[in-house]
DNA sequence: CGTTCAACCTGGGCGC
DNA sequence: TGCGCCCAGGTTGAAC
């Protein structure tokens, strides 16, 4: 998503309009509608970031707007899916640059903040999210998660202790790294570290190379409104009942919830 | 402290 | 066709 919306850097923000239509709850806005509007007009675009699984963009003067997607949001440079819930337009100024960047969000639950750098620092700061899952060593990993009893599939969504996992990568890791997903993190082994620590770097790389996993329900997209491509990549994920790839048929990938979530793994060939 | 669970929303897919 | 149910890339806060 960050890179998606790379060709707004340099841009000026002209003005915040709160797009809101019949039936659809608006947007959470903080701390308040009538406030972001005031101080994001007239503001360069100075920095693009990224904050877990936030998308960040920084403001000359230090304030920072951070979009919270959740489960359906889309930070969009392009005409959105539909138009009913479009939730923000960003009008910018500058020329050969976009005239506009776009905040969709089907289901409602994203969330919109802006943040002076005191904030920031204090509602993303270390007490909330953990270091990058792009960002460590085997040692780190272990480090961070090792002393839990809870199940490591449980404990890689914890954004408090690893940042920017999802419940799609957490399965997809787990089955490269052949780990069980019930697993307590305190029953892994060193070599196992390192092979989770290995399929964090390869399964995250790779599906941002594949720009996302658009699911059945066809929501994401990229900022251009392009279906992502690392759906067809799963090894587990929403494939219940089918051969694992690695077993080649010995093993079915089965389907449990853990935390609330369902969780796809071989029993197989993750011990 | 850790676990569990409801709630926040809308819409797609399924069985009947 | 309509209805009821389950499901969904997530996070928070209350209750145990």
């Amino acid at each position: 998503m960050r890179r998606g919306i790379a060709p707004v850097l340099g841009s000026t923000i002209r003005a915040a309009e709160f797009v809101r239509s019949a039936r659809i709850k608006p947007l959470s806005v903080s701390p308040s509608r009538s406030s972001f509007q005031r101080r994001v007009a007239g503001r360069r675009i100075e920095g693009l970031g990224r904050a877990g699984k936030r998308v960040v963009i920084e403001l000359a003067g230090g304030d920072r707007i951070v979009f919270e997607p959740r489960m359906t949001g889309l930070v969009l440079l392009a005409a959105p899916p539909s138009e009913e819930h479009l939730r923000l337009r960003l009008t910018l100024a500058g020329r050969a640059k976009p005239s506009e960047l776009l905040f969709w969000d089907r289901r409602g639950l994203g969330t919109l903040s802006l943040l002076d750098p005191a904030e920031f620092a204090r509602r993303l700061g270390p007490d909330t999210l953990g270091p990058d899952a792009l960002e460590l060593d085997p040692a780190l990993l272990e480090a961070r998660l090792g002393a839990s009893k809870r199940p490591i599939k449980v404990a890689l969504l914890d954004q408090r202790k690893l940042a920017g996992v999802g419940n799609i990568y957490a399965a997809e890791c787990l089955h490269v790294a052949r780990i069980h997903p019930i697993r307590p993190c305190a029953s892994l082994k060193p070599a196992e570290w390192r092979r989770l620590h290995a399929a964090l770097e390869d399964v995250l790389g790779e599906a941002i190379r594949y720009e996302g996993s658009t699911l059945n329900d066809g929501t994401y997209r990229n900022a251009l409104n392009v279906e992502g491509g690392y759906q067809s990549c799963h090894r587990v994920y929403g494939r219940e009942g089918g051969a694992c790839s690695r077993c080649r048929g010995r093993g079915r990938v089965e389907r449990i919830v853990l935390g609330q979530r369902a969780t796809f793994f071989c029993g197989r060939c993750q011990r």
